[in-house]
DNA sequence: CGTTATATGGAGAACGTTCTACAACTCGTC
DNA sequence: GACGAGTTGTAGAACGTTCTCCATATAACG
């Protein structure tokens, strides 16, 4: 019989559960208790178990983990990777996570609604503990559905009335006020918004919170009752043809408020050009204060949400809610203005 | 009465094959066998399982698939996801898996060798078909204990004696060539690299490479047998501190090649601050070609590694050796140059 | 009409964990 | 000394697949 087992477990190059168990000559449900540190473990037997361990250098079975029960594992899924402040998301995500016994696994859905499915089921089918999805495209009614099977938190994603999963964001409507406030503070009255193309659909996007956070700003400032906003597609090469058109418009506004950096920055570069001198001409200012916007080169006034802060708060509200919270929370941080030379002259950083 | 029990906890919970299995009127097996399409399904048989799968709105369950068999999933490791070049590299896997049935699980070790080990361990542990590692950092024998339990393909790690896995690579020593000779046709003479530092290790990564081709070129240009490498730390702000030591020295060469567009951009903007002409000055060549160099803002000439391109290659290489093949194989891409006004007025894009 | 080959479908044992019962044992306490 | 109460360890049933036999039905052939 032993001599079966014993041969059996030879032939199998895997250390499992059972050959530490048998190595320190306990049960393997001691084993699992220790592992997960389980109620009703003698020091003896734990000492005893996790030398085993060490000395098998045994690894748990991730799969086998999540066939039974919490697999350690926390899916984050990504509309895109090439907007810089996705990476520092990640980066936040990374740093709570680290000294914890959870580990992150990525997935990036490309913007596109069936990827995102797939790939938000197939974190379920891993039995994952949890999901942090960033800036998803699914409505509201879906992601609840699958906040029934799976932990949820969204990243900007505005949804403060859903009560399946919970938010973190930055307050974008109160970003583009910031924007559209700084934008006056410095005398422009001639306003305008490049928004984001494309049916970016849902007013959970954080593009249409700024395009909502831009027109009640120029309102406020009593400028019309409903301002321009332009829109630029995303894909090049039709992206940079509706830039020229624009910084080529006769009736140009005198300040532009990007919902991105990205665009703002290629923006900067058409203008440059074209001959359009900034802030002189067109005063800009962009979203997401990415590295590239800080630098002197560049020199691009924008707001700062910290991609990093919003990993770190969604993260520990994951956990929160991996541990046994089911009450939504709703994160709502506040955005602030880093003015450069885009803006005016003077502006110098205000960078911390 | 049992059966009773079974049929509640089923409908309560998800689907299973069991599920499907009841539904179609046929046994567990069968349906396994039409999910693998394997041998022994008649045409008829096919039909009712596939009919309940999509009645049903049937998903596997990937962890249990990869406690038995194949999980088809790939796991992608990235040393780091800042730098603009790896999401191409993202983008060309995404590609290639986006018609089959395989999915991409990234995970992101921020050049830290443990965690990059855990991360490839939880790869493994998940059972996931395959690997890529995108610049890793550890040593060729360990990678290769690991390709004995998993096959494995290394993106950006220069090792093509390496037997137990594949290798896909851009030629970096020749991609450094082309930049000193590209500044030799210029007419530049005193050209100086600016490197990684930092013990980036092992004569296997990219940059290490680019210092060889470069420490080539320049020799066999007549310029001195041991031409001058700078080293720039990768963490701000030493690295800023660094870059200005660099512009503000007596000696200041000519021209300058640096290892990375990252680096090369920063440069430029610290030169522009500092009052340092480009190119008039100094001459700035960077790597990667990455969207921020091709800004007309910024103008920078560059090495052209199409990261795409690598990330298709890498995964055909991996499926196929899942797929059986164990030879291994070890491709390199020839980079191109692409050049632009940093390195003279006149320089035009080469852009495709 | 047997006999043998060939398709087709099914039973049931893995896979490596977790976790619920429950057994065994040790103390107090009445 | 009998009986709870508390503590420590174990047996064994899940979990949802894959995959190796095996059984049966059908066809082919002498």
């Amino acid at each position: 019989m032993s001599i079966e087992e014993k041969q059996k477990l030879q032939r199998n190059d895997r250390v499992t559960i059972r050959t530490v168990a048998t190595h320190a000559g306990v049960s393997v449900a001691a084993v699992s208790k220790v592992m997960r540190n389980a109620y009703g473990v003698s020091d003896a037997l734990r000492a005893r178990v996790t030398d085993a361990i060490e000395a098998l250098a045994y690894r748990p079975s991730r799969a086998a983990r999540g066939l039974r029960g919490r697999s350690f594992t926390i899916g984050v899924l990504l509309i895109d990777i090439r907007n810089p402040f996705l990476p520092e998301v990640i980066a936040g995500v990374n740093g709570v996570l680290a000294p914890s016994h959870y580990q992150a696994m990525i997935g990036v859905s490309d913007a596109r609604v069936q990827l995102e499915t797939s790939l938000i089921e197939s974190m379920i089918d891993y039995k994952m503990d949890g999901l942090i999805l960033v800036a998803p495209r699914l409505p509201s009614e879906i992601l609840a559905k699958f906040a029934v099977q799976i932990p949820i938190v969204a990243v900007g994603y505005h949804d403060a009335s859903a009560t399946a999963f919970d938010t973190v964001n930055a307050d974008d409507q109160r970003g583009a006020e910031i924007a559209v406030e700084a934008l006056l503070a410095c005398g422009y009255r001639d306003i305008e918004m490049l928004s984001l193309g494309e049916r970016q659909g849902h007013a959970v996007s954080v593009v249409r919170q700024r395009e909502i956070g831009f027109r009640r700003a120029m309102q406020r400032g009593g400028l019309g009752s409903s301002p321009a906003i332009g829109k630029i597609p995303i894909a090049s090469p039709k992206r940079e043809e509706a830039m020229r058109k624009f910084l080529s418009r006769k009736d140009r506004p005198r300040a532009v408020f990007c919902w991105s950096d990205l665009d703002a920055i290629t923006l900067l570069s058409l203008a440059m050009e074209m001959g359009v001198r900034v802030p002189e001409d067109l005063a800009v200012i962009g979203y997401d204060n990415s590295s590239t916007a800080a630098l002197g080169l560049v020199n691009l006034a924008s707001i700062d949400q910290s991609g990093r802060e919003l990993g770190q708060v969604a993260t520990r509200a994951l956990i929160s809610r991996i541990e046994g919270r089911t009450a939504s929370e709703h994160i709502l941080q506040i955005p602030s203005l880093v003015s450069r030379n885009s803006l005016t002259r003077s502006g110098n950083s205000t960078d911390r």
